[in-house]
DNA sequence: GTCTATAAAAGGATAGAC
DNA sequence: GTCTATCCTTTTATAGAC
């Protein structure tokens, strides 16, 4: 478990990075009640005291690795908006969002992530606010404008581009995501995936015909 | 808090049965890891020993707790399934499942049971199986016999009842489901679910016209 | 700032009387 | 079967030396 987390974060120069990236894999693998300070402690490689030197609590530190996602988050959509081709057709742009989306929301670290915020929903709600903002708001936010501007060439009839965009991304959700939330399904087959993309991607495309 | 959980459970005779509707209530509500047998049994009215009589340890405790909320999770769907009327349109027989599906999954007591799933997934997998099987999977099955009927009847083209059953149950999820699971919206106004649930009826029946 | 050692509390589980 | 009282491990948090 140990060596495989690490091999998929980047590890950080400074001790606070260091510490934040242990605290993420044991906070997200363990959850935040059975996640113990001692465990964070030996898996950063520092003395428990360190922790509290530079976080104060438990709470404040898995709030700063929360946070810290989620500011992940937001770089990854803005790159995915930078990324838009204007003279893409409406299947060709939404194949390769969609793709992109469950790439993202299927990583290993997204669902503990995710896992994480929910089962601590109750007891940090600020924090399932900021995750709500940062991932599925700002994606939804991305591909309104982008089929509002569908709608404008003519391509696609979009009358409500927030809906229309939620709509897009429950359909990609499908059961996979809960399936992985579950622990159900560890890697998704690429060719699944895109088996089930392209068919999301011609529903949409259907329903949205001008 | 606890006034209000009581309400809304019924309340059993025998002792065993006292004993898991108040475990339900504290697990549901707080989780696995932070909550304590002290709570439980407070809860209950009963000493703390008397959870160990019946149940033998906390862990056999919450998955007894989580089984029986998935019997009645089957019982639910079956009901649903007695419920269809074999001459109603698509538009209108939708709708109802539609309803009915959305009132159970967002529904307070659904809510933190998926939330206690979902948190210990990695603790106790035989338990996110089960929910997988009690709930997901048989309102899929459901659906997709009545896709199919409706396929044979030529009032739908259905080449694939399981897949566009999985499909409909993600449009009307849409992200209403996550929005309640992160704690973020208490009671969904029913207005609001009856324009989604038309909207998503509406688009379903687009895609799979004849 | 960082470590070792320790305090203080909480919680899971059990013993024994009734 | 049920309750009171207790054990013992784990865990959060802090004190004090370097």
């Amino acid at each position: 478990m140990t060596a495989q987390a690490v091999a998929e974060t980047h590890e950080r120069k400074d001790k606070s990075g260091a510490i934040i990236d242990a605290a993420t894999r044991v906070f997200l693998e363990c959850g935040y009640g059975n996640a113990s300070m001692d465990a964070i402690a030996a898996e950063a490689g520092v003395a428990k005291q360190t922790l509290y030197s530079h976080f104060g609590s438990k709470a404040q530190l898995f709030e700063a690795i929360v946070i810290d996602r989620c500011t992940e988050l937001l770089g990854l959509a803005d790159a995915a908006g930078r990324e838009r081709e204007t003279e893409d057709t409406p299947e060709v742009s939404l194949h390769r969002a969609g793709q992109r989306f469950l790439r993202v929301i299927l990583d290993t670290g997204s669902i503990g992530h995710y896992r994480a915020v929910v089962s601590e929903s109750a007891r940090f709600p600020e924090l399932a606010e900021a995750f709500y903002r940062a991932g599925p708001l700002r994606a939804v936010a991305c591909l309104g404008s982008e089929l509002q501007a569908f709608d404008t060439r003519g391509l696609l009839r979009v009358d409500d581009p927030e809906a229309s965009a939620h709509l897009f991304y429950a359909m990609l959700r499908g059961d996979l995501h809960m399936r992985c939330v579950l622990g159900l399904c560890d890697k998704p087959d690429p060719s699944e995936i895109d088996t089930w993309v392209s068919r999301v991607v011609a529903a949409f495309v259907a329903i949205h015909r001008p």
